[in-house]
This record gives C-alpha cells, structure tokens and sequence, in this order.
DNA sequence: GAACAGGTGAAGT
DNA sequence: ACTTCACCTGTT
C-alpha cells in the first residue's frame, strides 16, 4: 500500500498519524488502509471507482513472474511487495507529469496541490475541506494572478495548451485509450509541452497501458545495473510494471547511499 | 552564488 | 539522428 502511494506515480494521498492514508482522485475523496491482506477503502460513492483506481482486477501474482528474473528486477520486486501501477484520470495524469519536468517529488506534489486549490471544486470529506482536481476549461480560464500563484514556472502555457488541446478535441482520451501504445503516444506528443517521458507516464499511469515504458533520470541511473543499457522487451507485455518496480527500487539505493 | 531537480522544444551540428 | 541550451522556481 505505501509503496503504491509514495512511489511517484501519485502525487495526491498523504499519511495520518494513526497509518491510514487520506487522498484524492479526481473529484472523490477516500481513507485507505491496510488490515493484514486486505485493502481497506473507505470513500463516499461508489466503490467501483476505486476499485477501478487501484487496478485491483489486475492479478499481480500473474504478472510478476513475466517480469523476467534479472537479479536486479526480483531485487525490486522483493523490495516493493503490494506495489501497483494506479488507473488515474488522464487529464489530471497530463497535468501532474506536466508539472514533473525537471522537478522533484516535493515540488511536484504542491503544484498538484496549488493547482487544485487555485481552480478545482471544494469536496468535504469526514469533516474537511479538499479540493479536487479542476477540469480543463477552469484551468484554461485561470486569471494571471492564479497562473501566478501557481508557481509552475514555463510549465504553467505547457499546461494551458494541453488544456485548449482536450476542449479543442485535438487530445481526445476515448480515442487515446483505443489506440495502441505507439499510435497513442504520437497523439499525446503532439500536444506542446508532452514530450516522450511525459507522454509514456500518460498512458502508464492514466491509461493503463503497462507496455509503457518511462525512461527519466532514474531509470537511466538503474540501467548501470544491467550491464549499461536498459531494454524494455526483456521486461515482456507488461513493462510498465517492471518499470515502477525499479524506479522506485533505485530511488531508495539513492537514498541510502 | 552556482548547480541541480523524475523534460521539452528549438536550434545547431 | 544526435548534441546543446534556455527555461521558472525552489532547494542545497
């Protein structure tokens, strides 16, 4: 569960004191936690959409041993038992991997933050105030003292673009779902702003395409640990998974170094 | 202060 | 096709 939450696919859920985490998706809220072996989810509406968000029909004990067995790939496995690849809403997915261009964790999560508070709706939850996630056309409409607010910096027009992209209907996520991964990541790097990392984060973690494949900073620093280079293939159909394994895997040798 | 942080696009080879 | 560089902002 924290593994899933903090590995960077994600950057809306934050911990309580008492281990259960509070987030957002879209515009719902919920408290997730664990009991033993079991995922508890507690959220206003429909549990569907959680279940959908967390991807819980996808059988990890299936795919996980198609990962391959590089001593690196199990040592990251082993290191992130429970970690799942989210099904995030792809317009927020855009914004939030927008946003990750030359930034890091921290920065990332409060332009999220600032973002919502700037422009999105206000949603109660067990008593509190949460902003969800603001639609395109509020983003598209936010004044210059918001834009200035928000504190993206040149990420702020790559934004707007996007934004103008999907009420123009030139970035149409029906379309984008049905599409395969390369025809689908041409369309997404058509847009102004979206790039192949961002593009490949899009339909990993907004579109559930686990053949994408991100390759940043960290999975370049991961590749020394395959002999220099780092090929998606040998991960097989699913190497987005593999991928977020040793992402996050390789963020915490980092850390410890 | 300089260098850098989960990239991208434009301009130059 | 590959390399270099500017770009906002915040942190070390």
């Amino acid at each position: 569960m924290a593994h899933t939450l903090v590995c960077g696919q994600c950057f809306r859920w934050s911990q309580e004191q008492d281990g259960r985490w509070v987030g957002i998706a879209g515009s719902k809220a919920a408290v997730v936690y664990e009991e033993g072996e079991n995922i508890c989810i507690e959220a206003e509406g429909s549990l569907a959409f959680w279940k959908n968000y967390f991807d819980l029909g996808r059988e990890y004990a299936r795919i996980i041993p198609s990962l391959g067995s590089h001593p690196f790939t199990l040592a990251a496995i082993e290191f992130a038992q429970g970690l799942r690849v989210l099904r995030q809403e792809p317009w927020e997915t855009i914004c939030t991997f927008i946003f990750s261009q030359r930034n890091n964790i921290p920065r990332i999560t409060s332009l999220v933050a600032n973002l919502s508070r700037l422009a999105g709706p206000e949603i109660e939850f067990e008593g509190k105030i949460f902003y969800a996630f603001p639609s395109p056309e509020k983003v598209l409409s936010m004044s210059e003292k918001s834009l200035e607010a928000l504190r993206a910096g040149y990420r702020a027009k790559y934004l707007q673009n996007a934004a103008k992209a999907v009420l123009e209907g030139r970035l149409d996520f029906k379309e984008i779902a049905k599409l395969p991964r390369i025809p689908a990541r041409e369309k997404l790097m058509e847009i102004n702003g979206i790039g192949p990392k961002v593009a490949d984060c899009v339909l990993l973690f907004g579109f559930g395409k686990t053949d994408a494949f991100p390759v940043d900073t960290w999975i370049k620093r991961a590749a020394e640990y395959y002999g220099g280079s780092i090929d998606q293939e040998s991960f097989g159909d699913h190497s987005g998974i593999a991928q977020q394994f040793i992402f996050h895997y390789v963020r915490h040798l980092g850390k410890s170094r």
